[in-house]
DNA sequence: CTATTATATAAACAAACACTTATATAAAGA
DNA sequence: TCTTTATATAAGTGTTTGTTTATATAATAG
């Protein structure tokens, strides 16, 4: 092996340099790609899609989400600190209770079109 | 600690039963959650959101998109692999190369759609 | 003040995952 | 046939993640 052969990548052979200019253009940057696939991340969990999906649709506390999905409430509690932490959801204290709501921001309207796109034929009428 | 007595969930207080009805009545199943977050999954990496931003521009080789993306071949070989078991992407053989693309069904316009819906400023006149 | 309710957080653990290195397969060319 | 190129896959590894159990905090009720 004479290693001052560089390796022949396909790449170099065959890609058309116009189209490459144009795959490129479009290429997001690392930085780009992880802050699209955080906000993917957000909703790739079950138990994140159904809270989203009930926040959807009106504000709810802790304790009514762990009843309504028959889940722990830490459980409950570790995701919405997920979502809060990159601000998907907020909430406000109301005496004992945490009543949660989707931000009524760019993320949170994302999230909301993201799961109108995957919520076909679930009979809701708005998001 | 009589346990008699039922745990007074918060939930069983204050839900009024007609909103509760009407969360429900949105709340995905678990199957149809998982589904829906297996969606997501297949985007919630930056490796796999670059890759699709590429296919979604053009039909690409393995070698090609390694190349375009500095990684290793097993590696994207191996996203590609995940994205061809949930039928998002598909192959054809062209001599040594495979070509993927993306599937033209369903769930790749779905991808498609997703995708647009998170770029927005990428400067891509279509998807 | 004390007990109860609602929530958050920490520790622990199993499962999933992304990537590497190494190897196998298959097509093409010499 | 032998070598090279393109791709797939398997094994190994370190990291991340979802959930549980246990505990801490804070608000309300008695």
């Amino acid at each position: 092996m004479n290693d001052s052969v560089p390796t022949p990548l396909c790449g170099e052979s065959h890609i058309d340099p116009q189209h490459e200019e144009q795959i490129r253009a479009r290429l997001p940057s690392e930085d780009e790609a992880a802050d699209i696939a955080a906000v993917f991340t957000h909703l790739s969990d079950s138990t994140r899609v159904k809270l989203l999906s009930m926040l959807a649709t009106s504000d709810l506390c802790v304790c009514e989400m762990a009843d309504l999905l028959s889940m722990s409430q830490p459980a409950v509690s570790h995701h919405l600190r997920i979502l809060r932490q990159c601000d998907v959801v907020r909430f406000r204290k109301s005496g004992q209770r945490t009543m949660y709501y989707l931000s009524d921001n760019e993320i949170g309207n994302t999230i909301r079109q993201l799961l109108q796109v995957v919520m076909s034929g679930k009979g809701q009428t708005d998001v």
